[in-house]
Parts: structure tokens; C-alpha cells; sequence
DNA sequence: GGGCAGTATAGATTATTATCTATAGAATTT
DNA sequence: AAATTCTATAGATAATAATCTATACTGCCC
């Protein structure tokens, strides 16, 4: 490999066209022509000297074992001066930068309470939220397409690590007037009695609940499909059927819904924090991850806390490292 | 920070200037001329833009705050790329590729029993051992000069992590025939009134023998420096005084030595790895403390394992991370 | 089979980079 | 103070890189 002719902005171009799947898509992201980026990609393979990056196939890119490795080290180096970059001015420690998360549907009421107080003590960096269904963000996660992951049930930890930091019990909720809201103890089979609202198969509500069921030996009977947890809320305050929903999704006060006292219930689950190891964490995302090991407990009820964040932060470690080195 | 004239070659260049600390050497090394370098780190401080980067003293190069921060970026940039070229090949993870390591002078009598069969085992590492004394591998350490160091007694960690990986006791010796030999217990006191034969001050061995004298409050009588531990051994079988050396230093079978029965003797003491956690650990290190970690009990006796090294492992997880990745 | 979108190759142009020699200024040594 | 060594600047040149336009080659979709 002919490391004198390589440059990071030809890297730059190899990681966006792979990202985008197409040269003509990178070259048109890039403003550039389509066969700039042809060539760029010979160089760079030239430079390279490990045979082919791509290869065309029927659809889209793939990249070769050599395309793969150069892929992640590009991203990895590239990250790195992003933020060699950010602690340019004053010298910043991970309190200036970019970083990305991806957050499961759910999370979406809980993760606000976490990033708002971060970004208002750390206004200098940006974050970007993804916002998916299961599915969608095992997809994102594949692709390394983010920083940082919130899952609830997470996927193979093979290439990752995870640290649950807040409870998610999931509760069942019928309209208040309901007949089981005054029972003082219900069994899960009363509740699929009900129609019961529930989210599209693949979300990490509906797969805890199924999983539950099983384990129980219990199926479902009347479902009706809803596209978001606050039509489902509104379904069964509108007397549409009962549905398991996470505690989180109820607003504080909610005169229209009673929470059913079903034995078994609630199911316990935990949001987590899922990391790649295969791949650099910005320092902002780790001060974002420090950040919330430490103000966790101010900012959620206590009863939902579970910070197992110190045991991931051990893996980058002695932060912000501040200034050292020779003489 | 304009990345788009960032080449590899231009932090090639600036890391050689730094470690040189000088421009003319460094063009030297580089076979350049002077000039040359001069202008690349020009451009290179205009490419990064957050003011100069190197300041001229009296004694030689100083690394602004800018120029430090370049410096740890461009070499977990160049590190990493190298890793990326040494899996090009056949697809090796981390069994081909290069490292340093700095070892204390006692640890030279052990390492080799690591790093010879890890060498054999995986022939295509370029392993580089520098062997100094305490303060000189200080000096290294400060400089981020190695990948990784073996201490006896570990410098301050705030910048680094340790974990210890065998034992190093350190033992009273005279020759065979001395009165000292005979008696079955001896208290530190009798050993004082003999003459003591010492490595130079700052050796660990010292150190450690010192700070155990003055906890005991104890200190030292008569005492000859000698340049190695070796010369002390000899010395002692030809009754020049009397010696507290590392069991390790002792040859298995030694008829002109007689290990004294000391109260409070052994000293414990423990070798020890320490990596830096502001810098890139290539993987061929990582492989080889992987390597050493599963191989330690075959390699040494028993009674002198205490392996430490699967919790500074946890810091690089999943190895070998293996061929994965998007579609 | 004729478009159509994506890709690759060729040739040309301009901009940038890498490098040199020569020289001058600073600092250090003698 | 002279000599030596280091460093910076200027000017010149050859090499390389970045980029374009134009064109040709792929498959794929009707």
C-alpha cells in the first residue's frame, strides 16, 4: 500500500460513495461529476494495491473484503480528525462536535430528557436522532450508520456493548370507565379477552409482549394494528380496546386511562445503550454517555433509574485526557 | 481546518519532525533536504489552521497545545492505517502488523519466555523490544515512544492502564559459603552490616528495596553500585558483599548462591503491563496480549502467574473482530 | 431493439504539491 | 567575533492531482 499518495479527501469520496451505494449519487452529493468520482475510486484502489474496493451487482455496491477493511478504517481516521477538529479553538474536550443516535420508537419520550439538559450544557454539539422501529434501526446499526444506539431488546452484542441505564416497564391501560379497571387483581387471559391495540410486529414493545405471552403459554386473540403509541393511548381512552404499553408512554396525569393490575405485569425491560467496538466513538458521544452517567439520577424518577453506564465508560477511559505529552 | 489537503504523507513528515525534534534531522531520516520539510510543516499548520504548531527553544522543538493535539491524532491516524495495510494480504487480523515494547532491565530475563513463543506463533509480527531502566523508559513512556511497557513499579496512570502479570519477588544473596547462609532466620539488620552491591539509583529493583528500608526504618551501611544485575550476581558469588536481587535474576541451579532466610523477606513486587489510553493500541499488541493471557500458565511457573490481563482485555473486546458488515 | 440510468475511459486543462538550489537570518558553539 | 549549525524564505521546476467535457460501454425496463 502506497500510503504517500493518500489523501482524506479521497477517502471522504470512497466513504460517502459507499454510503450512498452509487458513484453518480456520491458525485451528485459531492459536487462533483460522475467521472471525478470513477476516478477518484481508481486512485484510491491503486493507492491501495489490494485489488478491487466494489463490486457492481445487481442492485447497488458491495464492497469486497479489502473495500470492507478500508471502509471502517476511513470512517475510524476520519472520525478521528473530526475531532482532532473540534479541539481546535479553545481547547474543548469532546464539549464541541457532531456525534449520532438512533432511538427505538419508544424511547422517544424518554431520550428528550436526557439530550436537552446535554445539549443545553454542551450547546457546541450537534446531535442527530434517528428515529426507527426495531427493524429500521438493526438496519442502521448494520450499515454503522450512527454513533450511538438506544435499544430495548438489543440485537447480537457480537460486534457491541451495551449498558442499560433506565427501567421500561410495560403496563397494561384500558379506558377508566372499563369493567377490569376496578378489579383489584386481573389475569392475563381476562386481558386478551379485550381487543388489544398493539404496534406493528418488528417494535420492541409488541416483540416483549409477544415473548412475554409465549413464555405464559398465551396467544392473542382480537388484535387491531396502530401505527404509533399515542393513537394506541387514544384508541383505549376512546374505549377502541385495552393495550400493553410502556409506563413511559403515559403522561403524567391521565384522568381518561386506569393502569390494569394484571398479575405477571408489569413486564420488566430496560433501555439500553448500545455501542459498536468496531468502530470509534466520537468524544463528544462518549461525554454525552459520561454526561448522563452523572446526571441520571437527577433527571429521571428514581424508581425508573438503572445506570449500568459505568461499566461501558470503563472502556474509554481517564476522559477528557486533557493536555499531556513530551516535553 | 481545511481535511481536503490533509495527506498521510504531510503527518508522516510532522510526526518524524516531533520525534527527531528537529527539522534537519528529521529531513535526514526522510531523505529530503531541509527546505522541504520546512514548507510541509508550513502548509501542513495552514492546512490545520489553529495557529503554529511547533515553537523554537532553547533546546530543541516544543509542540504547542495545537501541535500536541496533531501530533496524538496524526499518530492514532498513521497507526491505524497500518493495521489497515498489515490485514490487506490474506485476510490476517493482527497476526501480521508491528509493535513495540519497552521493558525494565530485571523483565529482560522473563519477557523473552513471552515473547519467543508468541513470536513463533505468529511469525509476520515485527515485534521491537527497547530494554532501559526505570528512568529511561519514563522518558519513553513520556514520549509515547512505544506501544506498549513492562514496569515493576508503574509511573503515574493517569494517562495509562496497568495490570500486573507475574510476580517478581525480590530475595537476599550471598555466596554459598557466607555465615549468613547458614543461619535459618535473619533479620534485615545483620544483612545492613554486610556490604550491599546495588544497581544505580532509579533501577526498580533499587527503588523497591529502598522504600521497603525506609517503611522498616531501616537504611542502607556500606554499598557498591554496579551496572548490572548480572555483575551483582557475580559479585556476590566472589564474596564481594552481599545482594537483594529479583528471583528471576537467579539462574535455576546457582552452587556459589545462597538464598538468605530474611524476616520480611521476599519483597513483592509484580511486573506489570501498561498501556496508554491516549493512544492507539495497534492490534497486533492487542493480539499479543490476548496471546500472552492465554498462554501465561504454560509459560511460566506456576508460582509466579498472577494474570491481570483479562480486565485491561475488556478494553478491547471482541477480538478478532473477523469479516463483517453491511450488504 | 430503443431508450435510460449508471459506470468507465480518454483527453485536456488547471491547480496544487513535492521537491530542489540558493540564500539569508538566528542561534549556538568555539 | 568567527565558525558552525539550524531554520526560514524565495524562486524555479517537474510531477501529480483534481477536475472537467465528451464518449463509449454496460445492464435494465418497456
Amino acid at each position: 500500500m502506497n500510503i504517500r499518495q493518500l489523501t482524506f479527501r479521497l477517502l471522504q469520496v470512497y466513504v460517502t460513495v459507499v454510503r450512498c451505494g452509487s458513484v453518480s449519487e456520491a458525485a451528485r452529493q459531492l459536487h462533483l461529476t460522475q467521472p471525478t468520482v470513477s476516478q477518484q475510486l481508481k486512485r484510491l484502489s491503486e493507492a491501495v494495491g489490494g485489488g478491487p474496493l466494489l463490486e457492481h451487482h445487481a442492485q447497488g455496491l458491495t464492497m469486497t473484503a479489502t473495500g470492507q477493511a478500508l471502509y471502517n478504517a476511513s470512517r475510524d481516521v476520519l472520525s478521528r480528525f473530526e475531532d482532532f477538529a473540534d479541539q481546535l479553538g479553545p481547547l474543548h474536550q469532546g464539549s464541541k462536535g457532531r456525534f449520532s443516535i438512533a432511538l427505538v420508537n419508544t424511547a422517544q419520550y424518554v431520550l428528550p430528557r436526557l439530550l436537552g439538559p446535554f445539549s443545553q450544557a454542551f450547546p457546541e454539539v450537534d446531535v442527530t436522532v434517528h428515529i426507527g422501529n426495531r427493524r429500521q434501526l438493526l438496519a442502521r446499526f448494520e450499515r454503522h450508520e450512527d454513533d450511538l444506539y438506544v435499544f430495548s431488546h438489543p440485537p447480537a452484542l457480537s460486534h457491541a456493548v451495551a449498558a442499560r441505564f433506565m427501567r421500561n416497564p410495560l403496563v397494561a391501560i384500558a379506558a377508566a370507565d372499563h369493567p377490569l379497571a376496578q378489579q383489584a387483581s386481573i389475569v392475563m387471559e381476562q386481558l386478551l379477552n379485550e381487543r388489544l391495540l398493539l404496534r406493528e410486529p418488528g417494535s420492541a414493545t409488541r416483540m416483549l409482549l409477544e415473548s412475554w405471552l409465549q413464555e405464559h403459554g398465551l396467544a392473542m386473540k382480537t388484535t387491531l394494528q396502530m401505527a404509533s403509541n399515542e393513537a394506541i393511548r387514544v384508541g383505549v381512552a376512546a374505549r377502541m380496546g385495552v393495550a400493553v404499553l410502556s409506563e413511559h408512554v403515559l403522561p403524567n396525569e391521565h384522568p381518561e386511562l386506569a393502569v390494569l393490575h394484571i398479575e405477571g405485569l408489569p413486564i420488566e425491560s430496560h433501555w439500553q445503550f448500545i455501542v459498536r467496538n468496531d468502530q470509534r466513538l466520537p468524544q463528544s458521544a462518549q461525554r454525552f454517555l459520561h454526561y448522563v452517567d452523572e446526571h441520571l439520577d437527577q433527571w429521571i424518577e428514581p424508581r425508573f433509574v438503572r445506570n449500568e453506564l459505568p461499566g461501558l465508560l470503563r472502556l474509554y477511559p481517564t476522559f477528557p485526557p486533557a493536555t499531556d505529552g513530551p516535553p
